[in-house]
DNA sequence: ACGTTGATGACAGTCACTGACATCGCCGCC
DNA sequence: GGCGGCGATGTCAGTGACTGTCATCAACGT
């Protein structure tokens, strides 16, 4: 464990964080965000990839939780009603947490490498995804049209959720989004 | 028009796809890039914001291609068959060009940073199509989630005809995952 | 001829990120 | 209870992407 001052990563997380609302991404260095934290931007390089990674380093946590969901949907169960049931227990982790969630998504939102980065962790989600539904016997491409459009109605249902100001409940809207896939995708 | 050796944009795109696949893109510094074309590094990034970017350069065509094709739908045509004629349309445009697409596919697929990059190229077609449905009257989400899911049905398909050396025909594939699509999202 | 204009060159500077090596504080071991 | 190992941090020098600024130069119109 640590000798010095207790949870570095933390405490680099949260200067980070903080800056980024504070100045934006683009004005902060990554010499501040050490010096915020009482270390050194070499520290903040050992403990993150880049600049961009502070802001998804719980992206692993996210993919562990789908997968586990879409490994323990019952296997009567179909491929995207496999990934939708994941994805809507994910909403309800994402209940409590709707106020940091609209902070970090305005961030991003905000500079065009984050909104990079976003998408390639949702990429990897999908590819995770679609490697979950092959072990379970589905075969390409519909595992990978499955996972690929299961994360599309999560990013829409986010959005959605995060930007409605009236509607609280994730899982509801993902649940409609799916409904509402089921109709687009019938084709009129 | 130019006054110096013409063309300097192609001839800095020529020069740097070129050392991407000789060396890696990693290990291709820019001002390497500039020298191969008779040019300075400063010249490099008057022509293209970033390192990247010179691989992209393209899609400006290809999203204007896709909306043209969405827009000139009928009317009775539902999204995800606009959509989905718009997709197929293109691939007739890559068929001729299989081998320098799967050529700059691999130098992309060798590096994250690259990734990143073709994911928000591929965000900014999704956007540009959402926007042309909800213009011909598609309500949101079905305009956003029509948009996603066509071109993860796009992506797959790529790779798919990118990858397979015995289909050379990309709006077969394009077809057949639209169809595959759609017994996915049923449901069972 | 001359001034304008647009593309290029030259140059200095910032900042993200890396490699190499030194340091420091705790832990176990004798 | 000193000692060596070890992991986390600091220091420092370096590379390379990208930017701002000003100079230069070749065609073009007048």
């Amino acid at each position: 464990m640590g000798r010095w001052e207790p949870n570095a990563r933390g405490r680099l997380e949260q200067a980070a964080i903080e800056l980024y609302i504070e100045r934006g991404y683009e004005q902060t260095t990554v010499a501040e965000i050490a010096k915020r934290a009482g270390l050194t931007e070499r520290t903040f390089f050992r403990h993150f990839a880049d600049k961009r990674e502070v802001l998804f380093w719980g992206s692993g946590t996210l993919r562990d939780h789908l997968v586990n969901a879409v490994a323990a949907a019952p296997d009567s169960a179909a491929p995207i009603d496999a990934i939708a049931g994941a994805v809507e227990s994910v909403g309800a982790v994402f209940q409590e947490r709707r106020e940091s969630a609209r902070q970090r998504q305005t961030v991003i939102a905000a500079n065009a490498e984050l909104r990079e980065r976003e998408l390639i962790k949702l990429a990897s989600l999908s590819a995770a995804l679609a490697d979950t539904l092959r072990r379970r016997g589905v075969a390409d491409p519909a595992a990978s049209l499955a996972a690929e459009t299961g994360i599309a109605v999560f990013k829409i249902a986010f959005e959605q959720w995060i930007s409605d100001p009236g509607e609280p409940d994730m899982s509801q809207i993902v649940r409609e989004s799916f409904d509402e896939l089921k109709a687009v995708t019938a084709g009129r």
